[in-house]
DNA sequence: GCCGTTTTCGGCCCGACTGTTTTCAGTCG
C-alpha cells in the first residue's frame, strides 16, 4: 500500500504552492481536497491506477491522475522537484505552527531568509521578527508557544480516548445553570476511528457564562482564543477543543455545520445555492429570510433531503443515495445481541468466564462468545487443544445453568505463517467457531502475505477474520494484503469479517468495511475484550460498521443465536 | 486543478477570532 506516500505527497505539494504564493488559491485546494479524498480510499491506490480508476476517486481529474501515475511508475513527480528546487524544505514544518499560515511563512522566509524552525525561535527569542509587516510582539510570543506545542502534541488520537474526555465535558456543561443544551460534534460525532480535535456545542442564553463554564474547567491546560460565540481550549494532554454557543433557531444548522465533514458540508452548500438558496451555520436562508435552522432534520428537508446519519457525512456517495431515496437503515447499538472475540484470564484476559458472562449478560446480550488463543501465540499464554477441552466443559455447564446468555465456545485461532491454522482439524471441529487471526509474520510481501490470508479463511473451519489489517494505531502499520482478494474469498466461503475495536486496533475502519460489504461479505463487530470493562468498546466497533452503510442484517453481532449457531455450522 | 439539473467556461462554502491595523489581512475550521 502506497496510499500514504500518494497523500503526504499531494498535501506537500499544496503547502509548497501556497507557501511560493504564486499559483491560484482554488488549485492548491484541489490538491487538499484530492488528498482528503485518497484518505478516505479503502482500496490499494496501486490498484485502483492499475485499474485506470484514479479518475473516478473524487477530486482527481487529469492532471492529478498524470502526477499519482508519475509518482508510483517513478517514485518521483519531476513538477515537484522543479516546484521545490531552491525551497527550504524546513519552511513545510514552520507551517504547521499554529498562527502561522503560508503568508506569514513567505515573509519570514523572503524578508529574514529563515528557512527551518529553529532558525525562526531564534530569530524570535532575538525580537527580530516583530519588526515586519504584520507581524508584532504578541506574534512572536504566539509563534514560540506554537513551536513548543507542535514538539509536544501527538496529531490525531483514537476515538477511544477522546471519548473519555469528551464525556466529561459534556457532563460539566450540562450541569452549568447557563447551558440548555450540550452536544459534542465534529469527527467525534461522525465515529471516525480518529480524531484530530474535539468541537462542542451549547445552548445558551448567556453565551460569556457558558464559554467561561468551558475555559475554566479544571482539565484546560490552556485558552488558545475566546470571543462572544467560540472559544479554544488546549487540554492537558494535548487534545485541543472548541466551543461553539447557539441560538436555539440555530441550533440545528449548527449541530449540523460542526459535525462536518468539510466535503459534506461544501457539497450541501452547493445544493442550496442551486436553489437560490443560502447555507451557513446559522440557518437555511432565502435571501435574509431563515427558512430552517432550529433542527438538523429542518435543514436536511429544506434542501430537499431526508436527514442523513452523522456516520453517512463524508461525501461518499450519502447525498446522492438521500436524493435518490436510498440511504441504508443503518445497524445500531440497540441490536447488537452478543460479541464474539473476547479472552478470559485463561490466556491473556483479566477477568473469569463467569465474569464476563456476567457484564455481557448487562449489557442484554443474549450470547457471548470466548475465544481464547491458540498455542503458538505463547505470549498470550494460548492454549493446547486438552485445556481448550477443559474450557468446552466449563462453557457446557455455564450454559445449563444460566437462565440467560448463552456462551459460544470459540478459538482466536492462529494464521500461521503459511496460510495453515494452529489446532489440528479435527480440534478445530469441536470448537463451535473460529475467529482467525495474523499475530505474527507482519511483514512478509504482498503477494505471500495475500495468499497466506486467503489459505486461512478459506479453511472450512474458519468463522471470521479477525482484524483483518492487524493495524495497531501509533505502532504497527497495517499489513500488506490485497483486501479485495480476502474480501472475495470471505464472501465464497462464508467467513466472517471482522470489526475489532479493541486495543488501539478499530481494525477493519469504515471504509474497508464498505469495501467488504461491497464485495458480498457478511461483518462482525468484535470489540476483543481482555476484560469486562473493554466490553465496553462495542460502540466504536458499531460506529465503524455504520460508517461503512452496514444495516443489521450485514452484521452477524444482530443475529439471534440460533441463526448465528446455524451460520457457524 | 476540478467539475457540471445554471455551466466544457467560469465558477469554486462561509464565518469567527486575532493581531495589527485604523478598515483589514491572515489564519483557522
Amino acid at each position: 500500500m502506497r496510499n500514504e506516500e500518494v497523500i503526504a505527497l499531494l498535501y506537500t505539494l499544496a503547502d509548497v504552492l501556497e507557501i511560493r504564493g504564486d499559483e491560484e488559491l482554488f488549485k492548491i485546494l484541489a490538491y487538499r481536497r484530492a488528498a482528503r479524498s485518497l484518505e478516505d480510499l479503502a482500496e490499494d491506490v496501486e490498484q485502483v491506477r492499475r485499474e485506470g480508476r484514479l479518475r473516478r476517486v473524487p477530486g482527481v481529474g487529469e492532471a492529478i491522475a498524470e502526477k499519482i501515475e508519475e509518482f508510483l511508475s517513478t517514485g518521483r513527480l519531476e513538477y515537484l522537484e522543479r516546484i521545490t528546487d531552491g525551497f527550504p524544505r524546513g519552511l513545510l514544518e514552520m507551517l504547521r505552527i499554529p498562527g502561522l499560515g503560508p503568508k506569514k511563512v513567505q515573509a519570514l522566509w523572503r524578508e529574514l531568509r529563515i528557512t527551518t524552525v529553529d532558525e525562526l525561535r531564534e530569530a524570535c527569542e532575538k525580537h527580530r521578527v516583530s519588526h515586519l509587516k504584520g507581524f508584532g510582539e504578541r506574534t512572536e510570543e504566539k509563534i514560540l508557544a506554537g513551536i513548543k506545542l507542535v514538539r509536544e502534541a501527538s496529531g490525531r488520537r483514537l476515538i477511544a480516548e477522546a471519548w473519555e474526555v469528551a464525556e466529561q465535558v459534556v457532563a460539566h456543561l450540562r450541569e452549568h445553570p447557563a447551558v440548555a443544551r450540550v452536544a459534542a460534534a465534529g469527527s467525534f460525532r461522525r465515529m471516525k476511528e480518529t480524531v484530530g480535535d474535539l468541537d462542542f456545542l451549547v445552548l445558551s442564553s448567556r453565551p460569556a457564562d457558558a464559554a467561561k463554564a468551558f475555559t475554566a474547567m479544571p482539565l484546560v491546560q490552556e485558552v488558545v482564543a475566546s470571543g462572544d460565540t467560540k472559544s479554544t481550549v488546549l487540554f492537558q494532554g494535548g487534545l485541543q477543543a472548541d466551543l461553539r454557543v447557539l441560538e436555539a433557531r440555530s441550533w440545528g444548522s449548527g449541530l449540523q455545520y460542526f459535525t462536518g465533514s468539510k466535503d459534506h458540508n461544501i457539497h450541501l452548500r452547493t445544493i442550496a445555492a442551486a436553489k437560490g438558496l443560502k447555507l451557513s451555520e446559522y440557518g437555511v436562508f432565502r435571501g435574509d429570510e431563515p427558512i430552517a435552522g432550529d433542527t438538523e432534520e429542518g435543514v436536511y428537508a429544506a434542501l430537499g433531503l431526508p436527514y442523513i446519519e452523522p456516520e453517512l457525512r463524508e461525501d461518499a456517495g450519502e447525498i446522492q443515495a438521500a436524493q435518490e431515496g436510498k440511504l441504508p437503515h443503518l445497524v445500531r447499538l440497540e441490536d447488537v445481541k452478543g460479541d464474539f472475540h473476547a479472552h478470559t484470564r485463561l490466556t491473556d484476559g483479566v477477568n473469569t468466564l463467569e465474569e464476563m458472562a456476567a457484564a455481557a449478560e448487562a449489557r442484554g446480550y443474549a450470547y457471548l462468545g470466548l475465544s481464547e488463543h491458540s498455542p503458538s501465540l505463547a505470549v498470550a499464554r494460548g492454549i493446547d487443544a486438552d485445556t481448550a477441552r477443559i474450557r468446552k466443559k466449563e462453557i457446557a455447564g455455564f450454559n445449563r445453568r444460566s437462565k440467560g446468555i448463552q456462551l459460544l465456545f470459540g478459538t482466536e485461532c492462529d494464521i500461521l505463517k503459511d496460510g495453515s491454522l494452529d489446532y489440528p482439524d479435527d480440534v478445530l471441529k469441536e470448537f463451535d467457531y473460529a475467529v482467525v487471526s495474523v499475530h505474527s509474520h507482519f511483514q512478509l510481501p504482498l503477494q505471500e502475505q495475500t495468499e497466506r490470508v486467503l489459505a486461512a479463511v478459506a479453511h472450512p473451519s474458519a468463522n471470521v477474520l479477525a482484524h483483518p489489517t492487524a493495524v495497531k494505531f501509533g505502532e504497527r502499520k497495517p499489513i500488506d494484503v490485497d483486501l479485495e482478494k480476502v474480501f472475495e474469498e470471505c464472501a465464497q466461503r462464508g467467513t466472517a469479517v471482522e470489526i475489532n475495536s479493541g486495543g488501539n486496533r478499530m481494525d477493519l475502519n469504515g471504509a474497508q468495511a464498505r469495501l467488504a460489504r461491497g464485495r458480498g461479505c457478511v461483518l462482525a463487530t468484535d470489540t476483543d475484550a481482555h476484560s469486562t470493562a473493554e466490553l465496553g468498546t462495542m460502540p466504536f466497533a458499531v460506529g465503524l460498521a455504520r460508517r461503512a452503510w452496514l444495516e443489521a442484517k450485514d452484521v452477524i453481532n444482530t443475529w439471534d443465536y440460533e441463526r448465528v449457531k446455524a451460520f457457524f455450522r
